[in-house]
DNA sequence: GTCGAATTGGAACTAAAGTACCGATGCCAA
DNA sequence: TTGGCATCGGTACTTTAGTTCCAATTCGAC
């Protein structure tokens, strides 16, 4: 709350500023042309706006809708177990010694996994995978 | 805030020398007026981009710091809301972006949350706070 | 006002996670 | 018998995640 009083209260300032200025600019230019100041400037403010959302980083997968791939998502009984095991917290070295496979096939199987549930980090897959009630 | 009253006082600086420097150089840009553009311009330009940060910051509420009434765990407001995005499957960095952080304040978060839950992955965390009810 | 907790952020790491590509085996249905 | 899939495993690599230590503000309570 007073954060936002004091952003207002600094925008207020200059804008001020901004209005004592162009007065002073007004007599020391006198008449040549200073009325692009009020064209000109509200043009490059929106458009500082625009560019400034522009330039923000896409931030790819923050409020990415979550598309659910294609109703059938056919996992293959160990894809299942990993991604079970996956949103117990277990890392992949955990999750091969519970099968007792290597972590090299844990990480084919996460791949897979990832692939299938259109997911780009584990945890997302376990909160795709909970969407779909595949894993409770 | 401090940052934001220095910042508008820097460009109203900025401003300020740029109408100086204008008015030593006027005579080089003809009598047209048109140089204003050039002038204000940029100044209007950094201001859009200011505004538009400023105006990006205080909408990402729609969290509420839950205070647990047992279990010692006590997540701080941040904390809480960097394990329910952590929860949705995002990113260091996307948390980042959606609380208008940077990723190395995450990080210090992510660490203290595993800390407090006495989790070591990300993934376990997200499991333990299901399991204490702290995120659905 | 002072103090502790919270927040933010940086630097410099180490440790996982994830990708891409590969080869091998076994199984099953067409 | 052959093509496709699942399983297993490997190498080499890039990207995140996570740790540790530090420091500057900020905020609420006392």
């Amino acid at each position: 709350m007073k954060k936002t009083i004091l952003v207002f209260g600094g925008i207020s300032i200059a804008i001020l500023l901004l209005l004592q200025i162009s007065k002073w600019s007004m007599w020391s230019f006198g008449s040549s042309g200073f009325h692009w100041v009020f064209i000109v400037g509200p043009a490059f403010l929106v458009l500082g706006f625009v560019l400034a959302k522009l330039f923000r980083r896409p931030s790819i997968g923050a409020y990415r809708p979550v598309q659910l791939p294609k109703n059938e998502v056919n996992l293959s009984s160990q894809e299942f177990k990993v991604l079970s095991l996956m949103a117990e917290g277990l890392s992949n070295l955990e999750i091969a010694e519970s099968l007792y496979i290597t972590e090299s096939t844990v990480k084919t199987h996460v791949s897979n996994v990832l692939s299938k549930l259109n997911a780009r980090r584990r945890t997302e897959a376990v909160k795709i995978g909970r969407t779909l009630k595949i894993i409770p």
